[in-house]
RNA sequence: GGUGCCAUAGCUCAGUUGGUAGAGCAAAGGACUGAAAAUCCUUGUGUCACUGGUUCGAUUCCCGUUGGCACCA
């Protein structure tokens, strides 16, 4: 059985570093699990892997969209495993088998949550929600706001009702589009969540879909420490020009008269790339309306907090 | 030096007509199936600056002390 693995662990942590040792060490290429530095236009706020990291090890997934382009972890998945797949295909064509056992066919390193989780036990096939249905369900909550979007998923999908996080309106949207969408029913299609809980058929199907073995390493530190380092690395980014950055981010994006806006209306218009940590509190700051000083001190806790999330979802997992 | 104002949670501040107090932020814990660097939930005991007085009872009123701010000299 081909084994991946999987280094993850909260950001700034030193997940980059360790995943390219143990690239050169095993030479095996590196897949990035990290939703941000997918975008080509963000090397220095992502702390994306440099030309000369990039050089150590093969990489796939690290600057590969524009800005405008959205990407998901469904995407992640079936781009992962596509090139998984054909890893071990080139692996079991060229090589003898059984020649190194341990040798892991990829490394899967970031800090994306969600894609790692996707690539290691696959997420339910979810259709694509056309732009016209995500726009009314939107709109449906701008307007008539959070208790509209609690209605109308109690009416259209009562089972997911019962379990959802109510005050949540990313996930009540996201169950209003899919019925919408479908004509069915959001929980008809968690099908991994009703077979969860027949327990053991679980790993036997998987193990079909996956041909894989997963090993993970969590890589962490002491949270002070971690909490240091994210706050020197963010003064380092600044250093290394994050604000201009931005700056040519949002000209891409929002277009080149983007300062005249007001903030409120420029937030609008941002491209879900964008809203992240580094740029969406550049955003003040570069339309006058914050010192850089405080923006660069809520990048700093936006990220400890991004830290806090992440090391909550891998203990309790 | 004089007068006035202020001193309450890690921070910014509310409040108690005298019955020992609460918001926001921070912090901590948690959730998570195509936005996941996103989105959302839970958790508030602190010598109410210090000393003395009045009072059944003081963080609240009074005297003083200390520190800060403002104005006047």
């Amino acid at each position: 059985m081909h084994k991946l693995l999987v280094i993850c662990g909260p950001t700034a942590a030193g997940k980059t570093e360790y995943a390219l040792r143990l690239a050169e060490q095993w030479q095996v290429p590196i897949l990035n699990a990290d939703s941000r530095q997918i975008y080509r236009d963000l090397p220095i706020g992502t702390a994306a892997p440099t030309a000369d990291e990039l050089r150590r090890a093969k990489h796939y997934f690290v600057g590969t969209h524009s800005l405008s382009e959205s990407y998901n972890a469904g995407q992640f998945e079936r781009d992962a495993m596509t090139v998984i797949r054909q890893l071990i295909a080139e692996r079991t064509k060229s090589q003898k088998p059984i020649a190194n056992s341990q040798k892991p066919i990829a490394i899967l390193s970031g800090g994306s949550m969600l894609y790692i989780e996707a690539v290691c036990k696959g997420l339910d096939d979810i259709p694509e929600v056309p732009a016209a249905i995500r726009r009314e369900v939107q709109q449906l909550y701008t307007e008539q706001g959070l208790p509209a979007l609690q209605q109308a998923v109690r009416e259209a999908d009562p089972d997911y009702w019962a379990i959802v996080d109510q005050r949540n309106p990313q996930r009540l949207m996201h169950c209003l589009e899919l019925c919408r969408a479908t004509g069915g029913t959001y929980s008809a299609l968690r099908k991994q969540s009703a077979i969860c809980n027949l327990q053991s058929a679980v790993s036997d199907q998987q193990s079909a879909i996956r041909p894989f073995v997963v090993e993970r390493q969590v890589i962490t530190r002491p949270r002070e420490e971690l909490y240091e380092r994210i706050n020197a690395r963010v003064l380092k980014m600044i250093e290394q020009g994050l604000v201009d950055e931005a700056d040519r981010a949002f000209r891409m994006t929002i277009g080149d008269n983007y300062r005249s806006l007001t903030y409120e209306s420029a937030f609008a218009l941002l491209p879900n790339s964008l809203r992240t940590v580094g740029y969406q509190e550049l955003l003040p700051y570069l339309l006058g309306q914050l010192p850089l000083e405080d923006a660069v001190a809520q990048i700093q806790l936006n990220t400890r907090h991004y830290a806090k999330r992440q090391m909550t979802w891998w203990r309790n997992r």
